[in-house]
DNA sequence: CCGGGCATGTAACTCGTTACATGATTAT
DNA sequence: ATAATCATGTAACGAGTTACATGCCCGG
């Protein structure tokens, strides 16, 4: 399960409390993985229970810091090492490509501009996280070389396919055999 | 809900069966959106039921095939031109990443090349639906446009960052302030 | 003394997966 | 005949989100 082995591998890196694991997961974690604390709170008391982190202090306004156990590592290693990672994709943006079609050439390519601007934006984001070196864990230089190709991609080809789409000079948001230019109202 | 709006654009660009969405969950469209027939069964039941697909003709097997009502193709507008896509991404191979730091050199290394290699592949498969010209939707093209450079990018990354990692020179998985240098066993 | 951020938890619900279950038609 | 594939469903469970709930500590 990912949760357990993100929280696992955070905590690895650094003993922290349920509330900081929190904020990781909205910070530049959040681009690989993301979980809200109602799902980090009962996950740690879980890992807790089977002995791959142990609970060291009790801070201030009752925090609990954790730290991984030798267990805890173990299990780490062996997930990164021994199991496959899970190919699954959920990209709702791109989804709605598939049916841009069903919408007129301007409101596909309004849609495709504004995907190009979010991307530009997150790029802009990603590019002064690595300027701060504010780093998770040691190999997170690894995740942001990605995410600043990955935003890059992604907006350079939501603005071609807005070019691509646009009314100008009658071109068209289909690119399959007989558009069939349902242009709604 | 995507899946509700997935099955109504399918729909729309083709009446078809619940067996046959399923099918093309997991062909070109799994890269953005994936579903299992568990899923797809009740919940065009309740399109049905809200009046946003109707059941036309009954066919041997006792297949059961829908068409997308003027009711549906509407919200599917509504859907495009009116909401914000959903921006919350995983990917587990990402994450990964992260904790690439917890085992040695040669193993992260090792398990880039697998994710270089998985991603070439992957890049291959785009190509051939690209060339086969088989379009879920008349705007496909876009989506293949995407995937492949998403692929490309992937690949290409994955590459370089085993390059990186590589433990020939002294090289190092870290790329942040004073590496911890773990290596187990 | 009180508002805001720190800090932790639970409850109810939705979404998604795995497993169970069954019937119909076609090709060998 | 019988295996494979077509075809549709339900049940049980696990993962994830939203909403509810509460206490602590600091700064103004």
């Amino acid at each position: 399960m990912s949760l357990t082995h993100a929280l696992l591998g955070l905590i690895a890196a650094r003993p922290s409390s349920g509330y900081e694991l929190t904020k990781l997961f909205q910070g530049s974690l959040a681009h690989a993985w993301s979980a809200r604390h109602s799902q980090i709170y009962p996950a740690l008391a879980k890992l807790r229970a089977q002995g791959l982190i142990v609970q060291r202090e009790e801070g201030a306004r009752r925090r609990k810091v954790y730290e991984i156990t030798e267990a805890g590592l173990a299990e780490m290693r062996r997930w990164l090492i021994e199991t496959e990672p899970e190919r699954s994709n959920r990209n709702q943006a791109i989804l709605r490509a598939f049916f841009l079609w069903l919408i007129s050439a301007e409101e596909a390519e309004a849609y495709l501009r504004r995907e190009a601007e979010y991307h530009r934006q997150q790029l802009a984001r990603f590019r002064e996280i690595t300027a701060s070196g504010s780093f998770v864990t040691p190999s997170t230089g690894l995740v942001l070389e990605w995410g600043t190709r990955y935003e890059e991609a992604l907006a350079d080809w939501a603005e071609r396919a807005a070019d691509a789409v646009a009314p100008k000079r009658r071109r068209r948001v289909s690119e399959g055999p007989s558009p069939p230019r349902r242009t709604h109202t």
